[in-house]
DNA sequence: CATGAATGAGGCTTCATTCAT
DNA sequence: TATGAATGAAGCCTCATTCAT
C-alpha cells in the first residue's frame, strides 16, 4: 500500500472509532486494529492521538467551508446566500455521519485543545452569518435586530437539528428537515412571507 | 455535619471541579479535596464518579423543569407559555453557570451514559415545545409546519445562545440576549407581527 | 506500616534495583516489586523514576558532606584535614556499596539531569579540596602548583580506587587501600617525607 | 561509496550522536540520518546499536594502546616510560573529544556489556601501569608500595582531569594540564625531586 | 461514618529491529 | 546493497476504586 493510502486508511479508522467510542474511550490500539496495522504504525502518521482528532476536525472544517463558499456562488440576494449556506452545512454533515458525530458531540469536552478549536470554528461561522444578516438589514430585507444574537441562534438551530438526527435518527433523511429548518431560520431573522427556496 | 449537608457539599465541589476541568480531567481526589473530605468519603455518597455527574445532571433538570412549569403558570396563550418556557430556561442556566457548563459542554461525549441521558432530556424538552407548537397551530396562531423540526431548531437556538455566553462571555449578561432570542424563536415558528413580551 | 517506613522501604528497594540494573534497565515495576508494593504505590512517594534517583543522589551527598565536615573537625593542619576528608569519602562509599555503584557508575550518562547534578557535586568537592591545597601552599606545606589540576587529579585518584573496588572487588576491604591512596594523594600534591597518618 | 567508507561514515555519525545524546537517547534513526543513509542500512554494517557502540569503544582503545606503545618507544627509564604513557593517554583523548565523552561518560552505566568491557580496559591499563611501577620499585626508583592501589589511583587522576575538561572545558586546552598532572602522578608514586619531563 | 494509603488495570508513546521491495 | 515502512514489546505514569484502621 502507498503512503497516502495508509494514511487515509488510518484516518478512516480513526473516524469510525472516535465516532463510535468517543475520544477517551477510543484507544490508539483500537484505531490501529481497525486499520489493520500495528499500534506503532499509527505514530508514523500522527504525532499523537490528540493530533489525529485535531486533524480530523481541521479537515472536516476545510471541506465544510469549501462547500459553503461553493453553495453561495451564484445566489442572488443575501438571504438566498444565507439559506444556501445553511443547506450546505446540513448537507455536509449529512454526508459525513461519523465526522458529524465527532465534531458535534464527541470532541466537545474531551480536551481543552479541541474545545478551543471548536469554539473558534463556531465563532468563524457565526461571523459569516452575522455579516449576511447585517447586509440584509442594511438592504431592508430584514428588520433591525441584534444580529449577533440572531446569528448565534440561527447556528444553534442548524446544529441541533443535525444533532437530533445523529442521536435519534429523526428524520431518517436529514435533508427532509431542510425546508422546515430553513424556514425557521429565515423567518426567525425576520424575513417576510416569501421564503426563498434553495434546491 | 449532617449526612445531607455533606452530600450537598460534595455535589457543590463536584460541580465546581467538573465545570472547571471537564469530566475526564476532574479526579475524584480533586472533588474530595475541594469538599474538604478524604477521597474515600466520596464513595460513601456516590457509587462512582459517573453516578456523581449523572446526579448533577438529574438534579439540574429537575430544577429546570420546575422553573419551566412555574413560569408557564398564569400565562394566557400557548405562545406566551412557550415564550415563558424559553425565558425560564435561559434564566435557569444564567443562574447556574457551572452546571450549565457541565450539562451543555463538558458532559457531551464524556460517557455513553451521559450521552443517553442528555439525549433523553433534550427529547423531553423537545416534546414539550412540540406540544405547544401543535396547539398553537391548531389554534391558528401559527401556520401549519413540521412541528418536530421546529421544536428541535428552537431548542437549538436557545442552547447555542447559552453556550456562546458560557464560552465567550457574550453578552456579558445572558438575559440581555433574551428579547432577540425570543423574537427569533417565535418568528421562526411563524408567529405574526405582534411578539409576545415576557418579563 | 507507617508512611515513613514505606518511603524508606521504597528507597531501599530503589537503591538495590538501580545498583543492580542501572537506571534504564531498572523499571518502576521492579522497584515496587522489590519493596513488596504495587506499581502505583511508587508514585505516592516519588513524582517520577527520575526524581527517585535524583533523591537518592541528593541524600547520599548530604550524608557524604556531613561525614567530611565531621571528619575534618579537630584535625590540626590543613594536610591533616585533607587526608581526613579523603578517608571520610572512602569510608562513606565503603559503607554504602549500592549507593556508591549508583552515584559513581550507573547514573553517569543516564540522564542529562543526573549528569548536571553529578558534575556540580564533583565541582563542589573539587573546590573544597582546592581550598585546602591553596592554604597548604600558602603555609609552605606544599610547593607552589596548579592547585586546580591537583585537586581534580586527587579526586580522580580517590574516585577510581573506589570504582575498582566496586567493579572488581579489589581490595576486598576498601579501607585496606586507604593508606596507599592517602600516600599517593598527599605525595602527589607535594607533601614532604612525613605523611600524616589518619586513623 | 565503497563498503568501507560507508562503514566509516556510520561510525563517524554514531560517534557524533552518542557523544551528543548519550547511548539511550541516541536512536539508530538519528545515527542513520546523520550518516545520510536509511535506517535499515545501519544493520548492514552493525548487528545492533549495542555492537556499534562496542565497536567504537574497541576502535578507540586499539588506537589508544598503539599511541601508548609508540610513546614509550625510545624512552630510557621506566619512569620516563610511565610519564610518556600518561602523556599519550591525555593526548589521545584530547584529540578525540567525542570518543572521549562516549568512553569516559556516556557508556558507563548504559549497558552491562559496556560496563564489562570498560572494566576490562581499565584493568588492562592498570596492569600496564602496575608493571611499570613494580619495575621502578625494583630498580630503586620508587619506594616500596602497594603498586596495585597506586596504579589504580594514578589512572583515576588522569581520568578525572580529562573528564573535568570534557564537562567544564577547564582547562580550555587539555594539554596545558599535563605538567601538573604528570607531576602529581609521579610524585604520588614516590618519585624524587627531579620529575621527568616528557615533551 | 471517615480516612487515605494502596491497588493494578490500562493508556499513550518510543524505538530497536525486520523485511518486502 | 539500500530502503524506510512496519512491527510490537515494553515502559512510565494515572486514577477510579477498595479496605483496613
Amino acid at each position: 500500500v502507498g503512503e497516502q493510502e495508509r494514511r487515509e486508511s488510518l484516518l478512516a479508522a480513526a473516524k469510525a472509532v472516535f465516532a463510535r467510542e468517543g475520544y477517551h474511550r477510543a484507544t490508539v490500539r483500537d484505531i490501529a486494529r481497525e486499520a489493520g496495522v500495528a499500534t506503532g504504525t499509527f505514530y508514523l502518521y500522527f504525532s499523537s492521538k490528540e493530533a489525529c482528532l485535531l486533524g480530523l476536525i481541521e479537515e472536516f472544517y476545510r471541506r465544510l467551508m469549501a462547500r459553503i463558499v461553493e453553495a453561495r456562488a451564484g445566489r442572488g440576494s443575501v438571504l438566498e446566500k444565507l439559506a444556501a449556506s445553511v443547506a450546505a452545512v446540513v448537507r455536509a454533515f449529512a454526508g459525513e455521519r461519523d465526522l458529524a458525530r465527532i465534531v458535534l458531540i464527541q470532541a466537545a469536552g474531551a480536551h481543552p485543545a479541541f474545545d478551543a478549536r471548536l469554539a473558534q470554528l463556531h465563532a468563524d461561522f457565526a461571523r459569516l452569518v452575522e455579516e449576511d444578516l447585517a447586509e440584509a438589514v442594511d438592504a431592508g430585507l430584514l428588520p433591525p435586530q441584534d444580529t449577533g444574537v440572531t446569528a448565534v441562534a440561527l447556528i444553534g438551530a442548524v446544529h441541533e437539528v443535525i444533532v437530533a438526527w445523529l442521536r435519534e435518527g429523526r428524520p431518517a433523511d436529514l435533508e427532509a428537515a431542510l425546508p422546515a429548518l430553513s424556514s425557521f431560520c429565515l423567518r426567525g431573522a425576520g424575513a417576510g412571507v416569501a421564503e426563498r427556496r434553495v434546491q
